[in-house]
RNA sequence: GGCGGGUUAGCAAAGAGGUUAUGCAGCGGAUUGCAAAUCCGUUUAGAGCGGUUCGAUUCCGCUACCCGCCUCCA
């Protein structure tokens, strides 16, 4: 079948035709770099690489661009909270500068480390401020625009289309909004530039023609968005909390700006739980991929655990469903790497299923559960490992590059496993047995093949 | 308060109106001097109540519970 996207514009499954011929163009929001990312987060980033593969699995070429918001992003209560990378300067001691620097090496260090192929193009904020400047102007001269004490708003009152694809409705968020709404005239008005107060002593302010400041958040997106992908692109995604409040004022500030919903495709990737709750870097658990590798585990386990669910379910974290994942994952991989060298064509019927699965809704735990069919299917070994080479074009989970460890076993273990090895084809099995608890006294397991033996650290 | 989603076996999680999801764990067997690994087989399902249907875990309604967004957020 065709490539069919759930497009939350439309809240519903559509063909994917992209609009110029063989190429795709695709924006995902990035992260703000002020602290680690979690594993929550990385989860969104494994559904969009996920995306890119299948497409270009599809024979697109996909021009890939991510952000990096280094500035504009308030912590807090609508668009009067403190500026996050100001925040973690003031934490840190470092300059707000070094603190984006810092986290933007980190995330691209976890994305490394789950086999995310980078995007073909990063962009800064702060590195596209003019460009900015230049998105307000052109939505102030379309009249969307309002001054206040603290900074330039977006009149969401004056654009009939606001809120379509969060299917907002406006007279019931004002029923309970449990934000003060300051000076803004509507509770979904939202801020376009900021003005520094003077008691801040910002690091990161900028002059504009409305004052001395620095971008509301959902500007830079818009902006960005438009130089490298133009007008309208194919496909913009983010984490599901993007819907009603960052992607609606996207679309709202380019619909302003030139008549444009941005994009054709809005897609979403939804939230990791924990106990049954949103992992969350302002509350509660924080789970960094880092805290993974300390406990051993391998990091594409966290993304094979991600293969297992649908990019549009929730998907509940614990530690038995990683242990599962890593188990699951070993066991693929030594299959995979037992099967020797590929042979020059994958099987068809094989392929095509795995595409078909991928292109209804990049339906990966179908896909996955292929994997594993083949694996186990009777299909000679080259065949077998060119398929399966294949399918990890769109997995991910590094099936070519994967080899066994190679542990080095010290001259005296080599020496008692060598005599255990003796004595047990001599049959001496009193000796054999008394051979391996030495063994496991020194820390290291002895498994015996048919024609020779492997030591392994406990 | 408004809007949206969910409830599947021990855990995680899919599809499909009637035919094994899958993985991990468990259990049984093969193999092994014993182990380990591997292979084969296999037990546990679809919140509750009602409706539609020859047939529903799958469609519809109600109830209960859970989650997300509406506020920084992937």
């Amino acid at each position: 079948m065709s490539l069919h996207l759930y497009d939350t514009w439309t809240r519903s499954l559509r063909e994917f035709t992209p609009l110029k011929p063989g190429a795709v163009g695709l924006y995902t929001c990035g992260p703000t770099v002020y602290n680690y990312a979690h594993i929550g987060n990385l989860r969104t980033y494994l559904f969009e690489d996920g995306l890119t593969r299948v497409l270009r699995m599809n024979g697109y070429i996909v021009n890939h661009v991510m952000n990096i918001t280094d500035v504009g992003h308030l912590v807090s209560d609508g668009d009067d909270g403190e500026d996050k990378m100001e925040a973690g300067s003031r934490r840190t001691g470092e300059t707000a500068w070094t603190i984006a620097a810092l986290y933007t090496e980190a995330f691209r260090a976890d994305l490394k480390s789950l086999n995310i192929v980078e995007p073909t193009t990063w962009c800064k904020a702060t590195d596209h401020i003019a460009e900015q400047i230049a998105f307000i102007q052109a939505i102030e001269k379309k009249g969307y625009t309002y001054v206040t004490s603290d900074g330039v708003y977006f009149d969401t009152a004056k654009q009939a289309s606001y809120g379509h694809l969060g299917r907002l409705d406006i007279a019931g968020l004002q029923g309970g909004a449990r934000v003060d709404l300051g000076e803004k005239r509507n509770a979904t008005d939202y801020a376009l530039w900021k003005f520094s107060k003077p008691e801040d002593k910002r690091q990161m302010e900028w002059d504009a023609p409305w004052g001395r400041g620095f971008p509301g958040w959902h500007i830079e997106c818009s902006a960005m968005a438009h130089k490298y992908l133009g007008e309208y692109f194919d496909i913009h995604c983010g984490g599901e909390d993007h819907i009603t409040v960052h992607h609606t004022n996207e679309i709202s500030q380019s619909e302003a700006a030139y008549d444009s919903r941005l994009s054709n495709f809005w897609m979403h990737g939804y939230f990791l739980l924990t106990n049954d709750a949103k992992m969350s870097k302002s509350a509660g658990e924080f789970l960094r991929v880092k805290l993974l590798v300390d406990k051993g585990y391998d990091p594409i386990a966290y993304r094979y655990l991600c293969l297992t669910a649908h990019y549009r379910s929730q998907l509940n974290f614990n530690w038995e469903a990683l242990d599962a994942a890593q188990t699951a994952l070993d066991r693929l991989r030594q299959n995979v790497h037992s099967l020797g060298a590929p042979g020059p064509t994958p099987n068809a019927g094989y392929v095509t299923k795995f595409i078909d699965k991928l292109n209804d809704d990049l339906n990966f735990p179908q896909a996955l559960a292929l994997a594993f069919e083949v694996s186990k299917s009777d299909l000679p070994n080259a065949e077998k490992k060119a398929t399966l080479l294949k399918f990890d074009e769109a997995l991910g989970l590094g099936f070519a590059n994967w080899a066994p460890k190679t542990v080095d076993v010290p001259a005296n273990v080599q020496a008692v496993a060598d005599a255990r090895w003796v004595a047990k084809n001599a049959k001496d099995w009193a000796e054999a047995d008394r051979l391996r608890g030495e063994l496991t006294a020194l820390g290291w397991a002895m498994k015996d093949g048919k024609d020779g033996f492997t030591v392994t650290p406990l």
